[in-house]
DNA sequence: TTGTTTCGCGAAAACGTTTACGTAATTAAA
DNA sequence: TTTAATTACGTAAACGTTTTCGCGAAACAA
């Protein structure tokens, strides 16, 4: 590797301290314009940038965030990680990215390797294998952190959610608009907010338009794919709902899947509709009826809140940031 | 924020030096079983972990490495980041995540800035825009850094990449074999050398079956997703090809929609067959025959290379490690 | 016994910054 | 004129580690 060039050889070059040199590099009031230009000048010509390592040690502050999230490899996050990273760009902040894979433990863990200084922040959206409000509440309290869409309630943090009820109630309300009467649910995110909001807005659909809800049309989302094609297969056989509401995108494959299998035309026989930001929604046999989350959006609003705090800004007005996802009425709700 | 719990702290409990406590941290012969114990004990009790910036600054090791790609939201490469965070677990190392949108100069800047020793080693798939050689040439001679998928030729450096050449043959076949003689291309990545190696598949595959390659027949891929459609619509229209094979995926979706404005019948009239990781690719209308590049393998292999290289192990054998892809037959080619 | 190793630990420097404080020179106020 | 304030810069400490070097005590060899 080349000779180092730091603040010591510009000091030496220009003959001046490098007190001096690292005010000018700062900007700072103290330091003549004159004095300033010669510094700017030789640093570029140098190719001179700080060290990362010696100005987060004394400054405490690394322009480094993490994004602690379930995988990667799911649209809504990698969307949602596209936002965050164009908001980091802005404010010239690094982003480190980490997978718990809906492993609680893991989650821990990533999180507590970040407090010793290695992030002046977090962004995250947590694991939905388990509701562990007790261990974030100390979190809160330790380092600035913004939850987006898989959050925990009744903390001191910002959130930044979407309209997981009403759009679920809507959505419910376009399946009985479109003749459904037994529709089922895929039931995904039970132990958070969001799958609960989301249920609840199916549940009040169908009261509300005097449909009764039932056990047998609810398939509870487990890790295990072959499992989750099983129970819908099963499901159809056994209880021949007319519509599938699928809360989450993990349901899709398998959903269409067993539909064929099981000889159902979709939609004349059977309506399917889910959650999801597939970009290939409407390329699907048949094109899926979605409900689609403003993912980039929510990304940039959550790191935007993040940077509001880093700076010491007042959050505008409440911590919590509701955005409004969209139904996209497609073939698969025939209608 | 809490006190802090450094390893001065740790000494002053245990009336040791701190020198002692940190060689018994880092489990240094030169330190008793006896006070290792003592240590390790207390440390976990007070929940110490050292301080990154700190360590980092004296020991020159970061822990961390840079993954610099194109755009996250992509199945490709959100899959290849799964590979590579895998690995990096293993190693105890973090990941920071930039995307250059396909924009050389923000992938220059990016790793402009990460040569001051913010990582320790870079994972990258460049940029299609431009092939810039000279820069990439330079960058290798700083820091350790390892191509995947989209690589720099006659560098010295490791490149991770797929049999780009023998699936386009393979899948050109395919066509061919399905009937196909006026098979036309959607051309992706022309600047980089996989992109050139795809088009060289088909075009060598034509030619052993007889075939004449037009450039009539060939639509290169533009930003501008609209620009896309029209481009593909007009091939449609003009030189009525009964073939479509895109080296890319993002060509997918407006294929398919042209064929669909132009009333083609998938297969019937029109073969479409393209290099993708769309894991719905089986659900689209009709399911798409794809080349499905094995991503989070390369993002493992890249990784576990550059680690290699971190802890100064000899590369086994060469700098060119190749993976391969399959050619996954569906409705799309209809045979 | 004496001499030589080995073992276990501590003192102190170093990594490259930032920043509190001091100070000389210049300018403004009295 | 004297005094106070301002400007522009330097000295040195500090951030929390790692690591070189040295040293006394114990263990071993002669």
């Amino acid at each position: 590797m080349a000779e180092a060039v730091n603040i010591k050889r510009l000091a030496q070059e220009l003959n001046i301290s490098i007190a001096t040199v690292s005010k000018a590099l700062n900007d700072s009031y103290e330091i003549s314009l004159k004095t300033k230009n010669r510094v700017w000048d030789l640093a570029k010509e140098l190719n001179y940038t700080p060290n990362p390592a010696a100005s987060n040690l004394r400054s405490n502050k690394t322009k480094t965030i993490a994004v602690v999230i379930p995988c990667v490899a799911n649209n809504f996050f990698s969307l949602s990680i596209m936002g965050i990273e164009e908001i980091a760009r802005q404010y010239g902040y690094h982003v480190l990215i980490y997978q718990t894979h809906e492993n609680i433990e893991a989650e821990k863990a990533f999180t507590n390797s970040l407090l010793n200084g290695r992030v002046d922040g977090i962004l995250t959206s947590v694991s939905s294998s388990e509701y562990n409000s007790e261990y974030y509440a100390n979190l809160v309290k330790k380092i600035p952190l913004v939850f987006f869409d898989r959050v925990y309630q009744d903390l001191d943090a910002v959130k930044v959610t979407t309209d997981d009820y009403e759009i679920a109630y809507q959505a419910t309300e376009h399946l009985i608009d479109c003749g459904c009467t037994k529709i089922a649910y895929l039931f995904g995110l039970e132990n958070l907010p969001a799958g609960k909001a989301r249920f609840s807005g199916y549940l009040d659909a169908l009261r509300t338009h005097g449909l009764a809800a039932s056990d047998h049309l609810i398939v509870k989302y487990h890790e295990d794919e072959e499992f989750n094609l099983q129970q819908i297969e099963e499901l159809l056989e056994k209880y021949k709902p007319d519509a599938l509401f699928s809360s989450i995108e993990e349901f899709i494959i398998p959903a269409y899947c067993a539909c064929r299998e099981s000889g159902l035309q979709i939609p004349d026989e059977i309506k399917i509709l889910s959650f999801s930001n597939l970009s290939t929604a409407k390329l699907l046999s048949p094109a899926l009826t979605t409900i689609s989350q403003p993912a980039f959006e929510i990304g940039r609003e959550a790191a935007k809140c993040l940077f509001k705090i880093l700076n010491n800004k007042q959050l505008d007005d409440e911590q919590n940031i509701i955005l409004k996802s969209v139904l996209v009425k497609r073939e698969s709700t025939g209608c």
